[in-house]
DNA sequence: ACCCCCCGAATTTTT
DNA sequence: TTCGGGGGGT
């Protein structure tokens, strides 16, 4: 590659004729395209120059919006396609915008280069400069548990516990400092303490040395290092200045400082930055991600204009109307109101149950109730928490004979098998991939245990060198034992041999050569148990896998930046995921259940996290409502076991904070004279200034009273608010219940 | 080198 | 409760 940075080498080489279409820049015509827009929905896409912040509720045309937008800029001609760095979090949703780009303008577009999730931009940044940053092109981008397996040998080696300080803690901080840009000489002494007393800093700085060494980043580097390049070496970040003509961001509200940098100092020259976002969907603060960024965008951009898009094509006015109404809760938002033209519908159900056993029953009944209404599965997700909730829903699932599947399960190229193969094409590719190497020198066994291990790593520490490099000089004297000395040099030789053949064969027939001739697969082939032949299915698949693409370098490439999961392709099936993995999506009925105090909100949050964490999880419930079409069921139990324990839960203040008209509510008997009081009474707010006056018709409930309670038998109430009561049961201990679920003894 | 048992911990996870 | 990691035994 003579010269990278050459513009049209970056570029299409023929622009497909639409884009050639000569346009009037004095008074353009909006393109047919922009006519099917609603009026905000077109500003949106026709303020081309300047800052310009879009506020896209959910289900306003978000996509459709920056897609739109984009194919403008295309089609009138104002820059080419290697001129747009359009910027998105998930491959996904770069998948889509390029593939509705194509769709607009009529045909794929050649040269989308810069069109792309944040890490994966930046890494072709860095490529084209990997030696300004201490690396060369062929770095390796290390995953997350590369990143820990090395970093325990660093605390390790610094003679620190690793049992009083585990290795994630560190990693955790090391991530939250590259989130915010900060160098290992610029963290502030008082964070480095909450690592081994001090030592947090120290061993980022040697972490960080030691990825030079190994020529490799982590992810939190792509962003960093980028930051560094642009701001150290002026004249390329001056050299991006001209190439990109606009910027466009998708998912503002979830960007991190580094990233939030990292955009700014692209955007500062020409100021054509496009940022679309909701803040009140901004559920990633604790992977760094800064509201702020968007609250703030005004103040950075001077002038920008902001556009609200506020009509939403998704919900019902009733789903909007308690979305709407559960935010409100939240201060310091920017603040948008969303509406609809859609008829009237369901209000939302809202279902209190005996226990979590219970709950799966009556969304496997729902479910069925719906299907037998024609709803296909697939449009009907199950929304949970945490995982954890899946189980016993799964289980009743299964026993229904429901089709279902769990989306955000583990990552195909995770798993192990998959991983240690890609391992072996690791150390082909780049020599100098230490964890790599120590992953599979012993995989299959060949008798290079731990003693060997070590043997390698004092002389590769002490030199400064890669293991293998390490290994052969070692193999060159008599330091290991003949019979030691000859399986490694065998190995080495074998590593030769691939690397010799790598070039003229394709990636697919290269890994199966590899898995073959190392004895890997044979290894998996000759096990006895269960996930044996799992595995060997696994390694089947990732060969298959490779014959996608025309490069090792390329594959190894996707699957350090492109760690998805094959979506199990279009079979009808229910959807059962976390909240947050539901971000985007939609359903025409969504299960939400486990909406109880302690566990939505969570316990941690309530006891830790302040209102900052409080205010993100109820984003977190509106992100969960917005989800559907026509239908949400929020479901709460009465009795629930976490950790192996049982608790009485309270239903959750997101509930109590839904507008009581939008809902729709019944506390189900899955015991026997539980009921005292009309359900709607469990939730009003909760009263703060004063006595919550006695429901009409449930008993007073009063401190001194004894009751019964099916599950924790008989006790004395300690104190009544409202509905919620204090009781010390006689075996039980003290719990919180509801009153609905005791009755007088 | 392998297995078993005990202990502790236990959100969320776009890349 | 359930999972994983590590220590200790064979």
């Amino acid at each position: 590659m003579s010269d990278p940075f050459d513009l049209d080498q970056l570029q299409s080489r023929a622009a497909p004729a639409t884009l050639a279409a000569p346009a009037a820049p004095a008074a353009p015509a909006p393109p047919p395209f922009v006519h099917a827009l609603n009026e905000a929905q077109r500003e949106a896409v026709l303020a081309i120059d300047g800052p310009v912040l879009v506020l896209a509720g959910a289900g306003t045309g978000k996509t459709r919006v920056l897609t739109t937008r984009l194919a403008h800029i295309l089609a009138s001609g104002r820059a080419r396609p290697g001129q747009i760095l359009a910027v998105t979090f998930t491959n996904k949703a770069a998948r889509e915008m390029r593939d509705r780009v194509a769709e607009l303008i009529g045909g794929a577009i050649e040269g989308l280069a810069w069109l792309g999730t944040f890490h994966s931009v930046c890494a072709r940044m860095l490529r084209f400069h990997a030696e300004r940053v201490g690396l060369t092109a062929n770095f390796t981008i290390l995953d997350a548990d590369d990143q820990l397996r090395l970093l325990k040998q660093l605390i390790r080696e610094a003679n620190i516990d690793d049992k009083r300080w585990p290795p994630r803690l560190l990693a955790s901080l090391i991530d939250r400092w590259k989130n915010r840009a900060l160098a290992p000489d610029k963290v502030p002494a008082g964070e480095a303490f909450a690592y081994a007393d001090g030592a947090g800093a120290r061993l980022y700085a040697a972490y960080q040395a030691r990825l030079v060494e190994l020529n490799a980043v982590d992810f939190g580097d792509l962003i960093a290092l980028c930051i560094r390049l642009f701001t150290e070496q002026p004249e390329i970040l001056a050299d991006f200045h001209r190439r990109f003509a606009y910027i466009l961001v998708d998912e503002y509200q979830d960007t991190n400082v580094a990233q939030y940098l990292w955009l700014r100092l692209l955007a500062q020259k020409r100021r054509n930055i496009c940022c679309v976002g909701d803040d009140d969907q901004s559920i990633y603060g604790w992977r760094g991600a800064e509201v702020g960024n968007i609250l703030r965008f005004e103040s950075d951009f001077p002038g920008a204009r902001i556009i609200r898009l506020e009509r939403n094509y998704r919900s019902t006015p009733e789903i909007l109307a308690a979305a709407s109404g559960l935010i409100a809760a939240n201060d310091g938002r920017l603040g948008k109101s969303l509406w609809t033209e859609a008829g009237a519908g369901e209000k939302i159900a809202v279902r209190g149950v005996w226990d979590g056993a219970e709950e799966a029953r009556l969304i496997g009944e729902e479910i069925e109730a719906l299907q037998r209404a024609g709803v296909a599965n697939a449009d009907i997700a199950v929304l949970v928490w945490v995982s954890a909730q899946m189980r016993e829903i799964e289980e009743r699932f299964i026993t229904l004979g429901l089709p279902y599947r769990v989306v955000g399960g583990p990552r195909f190229y995770e798993r192990l098998g998959t991983r240690d193969a890609i391992a072996y094409l690791n150390v082909i590719h780049q020599p100098a991939h230490d964890l790599a190497f120590e992953r599979i020198i012993n995989k299959p066994k060949r008798g290079l245990g731990e003693a060997t291990l070590r043997a390698l790593h004092v002389l590769a520490r002490g030199q400064r060198m890669p293991l293998t490099r390490a290994a052969r000089a070692l193999v060159e004297t008599d330091e290991l034992r003949p019979q030691t000395r000859a399986r490694l040099r065998a190995l080495l030789e074998q590593f030769a041999g691939w690397r010799e053949v790598a070039a003229s064969l394709t990636p697919a027939e290269l890994a199966q050569r590899v898995l073959e001739e190392s004895g890997y697969l044979d290894m998996w082939r000759q096990e006895k148990t269960a996930d044996a032949q799992g595995r060997v299915d696994n390694l089947a698949e990732l060969v298959r896998a490779l014959g996608e693409f025309e490069t090792l370098e390329a594959f190894l490439e996707h699957i350090s930046l492109v760690m998805e999961n094959a979506e199990a392709g279009s079979a009808d099936k229910i959807s059962l995921m976390t909240l947050h993995g539901a971000k985007g999506l939609e359903f025409s009925a969504v299960f939400l259940p486990g909406w109880e105090e302690g566990l939505f909100p969570s316990q941690r949050t309530l006891d830790e996290g302040g209102n900052a964490a409080l205010e993100e999880e109820r984003r977190l419930a509106y992100v969960g409502l917005t989800r559907a079409k026509q239908k949400v069921m929020i479901l709460h139990t009465a009795s629930r076991q976490i950790h192996g324990q049982w608790q009485s839960p309270i239903p959750s203040r997101f509930i109590a904070e839904l507008p009581a008209e939008t809902l729709e509510q019944q506390t189900i008997h899955g015991f026997s004279s539980g009921l005292r009081e009309p359900a709607a009474a469990l939730f009003r707010p909760p009263v703060h200034h004063a006595e919550a006056e006695p429901e009409p018709d449930s008993p007073a409930w009063r401190p001194g009273m004894r009751v019964f309670h099916q599950k924790f038998g008989y006790g004395l109430i300690r104190a009544a608010e409202g509905s919620k009561l204090h009781i010390a049961f006689d075996k039980a201990g003290d719990k919180r219940v509801l009153a609905s679920f005791v009755e007088p003894a």
